[in-house]
DNA sequence: CAATAAAATGAGTGAGCAGTCACTCACTGA
DNA sequence: TCAGTGAGTGACTGCTCACTCATTTTATTG
């Protein structure tokens, strides 16, 4: 499908997992990963997911009771990938720079998102469109990461709102989505390369601000 | 699965077309979007689609021949169920109503595609996640949607700068982003009532045209 | 009301595939 | 040196399900 795109590798992004499982494990997840975004879950042979993996198919079955299963593992894992992300620069941005105007803060968060779905498109491609029929899946990944976001913007628009940076009226919910919304349909119709992205993201925060800013 | 929702009805939201093809047809692609909607296109079994049908399965052979040729004839079906909803009602907005404010026309505009998306949801369920791995059929939707938008909100921006309403730095494809990304946002995690939903839209409007508005 | 054509049926078929299991063999430790 | 172990294997199995087709039902025609 798309052969320019090199693989995913769970290493990388989530090295404290596999260096705790055994190889061949987090080298089935590896080659379910990117099968799976490659064709889709029910287009996937568990035969390519061993010839991938390097391993006889039957192997698969020694670490996975059954093909599902694996999909099943790979929710928890995706969360732990992305959480981090979505905490840890807020964080940062928050504690170290305690002092940069609103707008450069949200402006770093949503380059960090964006870089974020770069960096694990496979991973998330392979797990997310999975989900849209299994709800409760679907509810694991939902409730593990929108509170989260929610609650660093309401951190933000607090800190704003107290340095009077921001108006009164702003809600943090509506700007969640105007965010949120942001980064979807940037994912949506564009084909995400680094440069014309940060051009967009100062203009999108520029028209934005506008917006929120105290009048 | 979602037993409180209805089933959609193509002869609702495609006359001429119920009109104009065989009843079995008709009914085959009522009950293939209803099962697609709720199952997923892999896991909706041909039987079921025909005793929802109240056909037998060896019928829907007569008609399409394969399970994944119901799908294909899916997509331009959705194609013009939505494409008419998109232009309609600005060119009416644009035509009937010359001298409204910019933020009435775009507020006017968010409204009814969420109306859109509520009433078809269910056919938009079960055509677009089946899509994401099919590549070509994606395109086919994408490209009959999006330039679409994209020239109607042109035609706003247009207007709205001639009047001196809107400034000279709003772009077009980036007012069309924040719009499309505010229905994509709302679509995944509101439930979708209409009450709320004017106000939520009333909401984003204000903030946003602040950052539109010539200054 | 035959006679013929067309449409509809659903039991039957077989290709495809997840999951099994009898077997292999590298390694261990006695 | 060799019995014991268990991770690894891949041919095999049993089942599911899209699709077929011989038969039945319904529509059309003279």
């Amino acid at each position: 499908m798309e052969h320019s795109e090199e693989n995913y590798d769970l290493q990388v992004y989530l090295s404290d997992y596999a260096k705790t499982h055994p190889d061949k494990e987090v080298r089935i997840i590896n080659a379910a990963i990117n099968t799976f975004a490659e064709k889709g879950f029910e287009a996937t042979r568990t035969k390519e997911i061993a010839q991938r993996a390097g391993i006889a198919e039957g192997t698969i079955f020694r670490y996975f009771p059954t093909k599902n299963a694996i999909l099943e593992r790979m929710v928890p894992l995706l969360i732990r990938v992305i959480q981090p992300k979505i905490g840890r620069p807020i964080e940062e941005i928050l504690d170290l720079n305690q002092d940069a105007p609103v707008d450069r803060i949200l402006a770093a968060v949503l380059k960090d998102r964006l870089q974020m779905i770069r960096d694990n498109g496979r991973f998330i491609r392979s797990v997310l469109p999975e989900l849209i029929h299994r709800a409760p899946l679907l509810d694991q990944l939902r409730q593990s990461i929108l509170p989260m976001i929610e609650g660093y913007v309401s951190q933000v628009v607090r800190m704003g709102k107290a340095r009077g940076e921001l108006d009164d009226s702003v809600d943090a919910k509506l700007m969640m989505m105007q965010m949120l919304g942001f980064v979807l349909a940037y994912s949506m119709t564009k084909g995400l390369n680094p440069e014309e992205e940060a051009r967009d993201v100062e203009q999108f925060l520029q028209h934005s601000m506008q917006g929120w800013r105290k009048r």
